[in-house]
DNA sequence: GTAACCAGCTACTTCAACGTAACCGGAGCC
DNA sequence: GGCTCCGGTTACGTTGAAGTAGCTGGTTAC
């Protein structure tokens, strides 16, 4: 350990932020039960467009959470796959989705007033 | 539960985007450990602005994860607790929070290369 | 021949989040 | 009178993430 987030130098921040963006969640959750090829993604996480889906797997990619597959065949086929680092983030990520599933109607409902 | 966050009408997507908001995060975990004075946690979260925590903190209360307590004193004082549903966000916001903390070296190796 | 599939890329635009700086009113302190 | 503390508010400017639309090039299916 030795990191607190709370610091403004805390490079946790950094990944928090990553871990934040508002497809990395679905792409994780999306690739658990194995890879995926670019257009099942775009298909199974409704609502992200190409461009972004692309930027997303790019920088997970950098960060060594995915591992992306080219298998150089025509028609291209290219699968994308969680390495073990982002499997490790499964754990945490579906405690969040979890608690998101669950409460999500009490807090519809304190909006409400 | 009843709810799949992979479509697009799913509302906790909502709630998702809420907890993923820069700033929600620190916040829960500052008041892990009892309600917190305004100025409190400008100085605990460090590189929060006034402005910010504001907006964070109203986002907050109007999603009943936080409540706010005027005590219309002079000088005011103003505290700041979760509720029991904000508390209930503490057990897989802390995951992640460790998740980060255990994780980041591996992630700034992975973008060394 | 033409149409769709695959895995994107590019240029452009939009918009919400975030940050900066200054200010407020009442109280107390010196 | 002038300063600080408290809990903010307001106006303004910036930024970067996200969305829109159209394109590519080779391949297979009709």
């Amino acid at each position: 350990m030795g990191y607190n987030v709370m610091s403004v130098t805390c490079p946790s921040r950094v990944v928090l932020h990553r871990i934040g963006a508002r497809w990395t969640v679905f792409v994780v959750n999306a690739l658990e039960h194995g890879p995926l090829r670019f257009t099942a993604l775009v298909v199974k996480i409704q609502g992200v467009t190409p461009k972004v889906l692309t930027e997303t797997l790019r920088a997970m990619e950098e960060d060594g959470l995915l591992a992306r597959v080219d298998y150089a065949e025509q028609p291209p086929r290219v699968e994308y796959g969680l390495t073990d680092l982002g499997r490790s983030l499964l754990i945490p990520l579906r405690a969040v989705r979890e608690w998101a599933e669950t409460h999500v109607t009490e807090i519809l409902e304190a909006r409400e007033r």
